[in-house]
DNA sequence: CATGAATGAGGCTTCATTCAT
DNA sequence: GATGAATGAAGCCTCATTCAT
């Protein structure tokens, strides 16, 4: 009664972007492996083969992911116009911010892998926010950027536009609309 | 008619306050009546006699901060400088917009009250929307601010900056420093 | 915000009916103060001024009830024909015999009060039981009833028609039935 | 195609058999998962990978044995006298009948498994009581039953005759007598 | 490895009962 | 006495995790 062999080896691909539609439907709180096993089609305690703990498997998601975007954002910071390509990135990983508020609830004492994830993913957000302090920085030696605000400020502000609803309109006019805003906002 | 039982010893507000810094401690899924009680000094089953479900008193939280804010709104949509008054009142209640994020996890069918409470939230969030919105196209008629960008746009780009951590700096240089940013952003 | 004196001195009466209603209504199990003090239309714990433990009560309430079945028994086993009257008793008390099926749940060592109504109960179902048993016995000398059959055994019958529905007929009819039955079962 | 995970440590069986006798012992007031557990010497937890809720037990385990029962009504039925086949078909199940009683302790609405258990229930009771009203119609017809009385409160005679008490002699003599005065009552 | 079964820890709730007014 | 508030004990239930096959 039901499938009894055992074929179905799951590849990390599968596991993480189950994992992810999982947290964004559920958020931290609803991400149970039990959920997780059935939209994999396997065993709950299969999962266990490849994470030994609940935490770990998160936390090892969103250091692949965070390490993805912060990929794209080196590509980004050196194109011609960088803050416009960083917004388009954002408007593109929309989610990924979602993700990250889970952060906070994280037991990060679960295990020695938790906490090195975890440290890596403050590392890579830190990275982030450096990188677009750099191009800030770097546009505001070139003039192009006022220098009356504390760059921590705009950056703030850069990271924050993630928040803004996409979902009013396509994602192309909102990061040309959100740039608009932002170049005007930042520009010296 | 006066006093005939015991005399209570927490007040609502008590509750109240206890609730905020535990959610904002622990998240949602850290927020248990176990917690709770251990907070406010009484037994975990006399906060039920108080409220009958966890999510109830949540909600109930909520409402009651998001209305002690739309209330500010009003004051402050009807100074000199609405936009400024209104980040001046967003980093004052920085933490609120954090609270929000757990709304997606709380389980609506908890309870017809619970269902009633997160009814009243969206409404006063929409409220709150609204009032953005009605500032900014006032100061567009007069000429104050752009017309080129949909208002929903800048009213998300002027919700979202409660995200710029205040942290780093003091509650008056942020918004000061934010003020300087949006208005520049959304001049006309 | 509703009342606030104290006027409602309730009586034994009084509490005795909402007892018995509730009882039928739900059962030992859903027996509690709670509900009881609602339909009496005072506080839980004033309950507590009259009876100082939940199991007390009922109790209490069991022997009052088969105190009064027993007084009625005398009656009908002088009658002409007691047989019939018994079960015409039995009709009129069909409720009680379900009161009755709660006594295996209730807890003996709740307290000394309780062991005690406890034995009277068992006490007065014995006598009840030897009423009965006792009119059949006499029926039997006097050649009405017959002898191949153990008194344990027809006494056992007539107690257990209290079980018959009634609903689907008037009670009088079904007391007319069953005695129809009853005494072309036990005639000698 | 062999056995794959850990092997059930406890049977359906000895479930319905512990579920039984902790029913008869405790009844439902008394009926907890954990002494259900202790019974069996397993962990509470584990009754509930096979039982999501005591309810949902309780009414499976029910319908099981009036399945049961009404299987071997169906047995009695055809035999040579079957009202006294019936009869003692009832000495053997004396317990159900308390078992049923509970019945009205049962939250329905525990859940929807509940409900359809509970109206299987209620459907196989239906069963019973027409099979026994299909006999004394069949023995009607034969001359064999008396025809002054209604069938349902003959019927309801014989249903209601489970409950004179078996243990004050053995079962066989029980559903002797019994018969005999049943038999006396409903004689054409 | 994959699995299904078992488990323990921990949170949720509901009362009976006790307290203080 | 009557009350409303507080409490503790007890049962419910849900996973993450471990075991045995």
């Amino acid at each position: 009664m039901g499938a009894m062999g055992r074929l179905p080896t799951i590849t990390e691909q599968q596991l993480f972007q189950a994992a992810e539609s999982l947290l964004l439907e559920a958020g931290y709180a609803g991400f149970h492996f039990k959920a997780l096993a059935e939209k994999l089609g396997v065993a709950r305690s299969t999962i266990y083969n490849y994470y030994p703990k609940k935490e770990v498997l998160i936390t090892a998601f969103m250091v692949h992911q965070l390490n993805q975007v912060v990929e794209k954002m080196d590509a980004a910071a050196g194109e011609e116009e960088p803050v416009r390509a960083l917004i388009q990135l954002w408007g593109r990983y929309a989610n990924m911010h979602q993700m990250l508020q889970v952060m906070p609830y994280i037991d990060q004492e679960a295990s020695e892998k938790v906490k090195k994830n975890m440290q890596k993913m403050f590392q890579l957000l830190q990275e982030m926010r450096e990188k677009i302090m750099d191009v800030l920085a770097r546009e505001q030696k070139a003039g192009r950027v006022r220098s009356d605000i504390d760059l921590k400020t705009m950056t703030g502000l850069i990271m924050s536009t993630v928040q803004i609803p996409v979902h009013h309109q396509s994602e192309a006019s909102w990061s040309k609309e959100v740039y608009t805003l932002v170049s005007d906002a930042i520009r010296a």
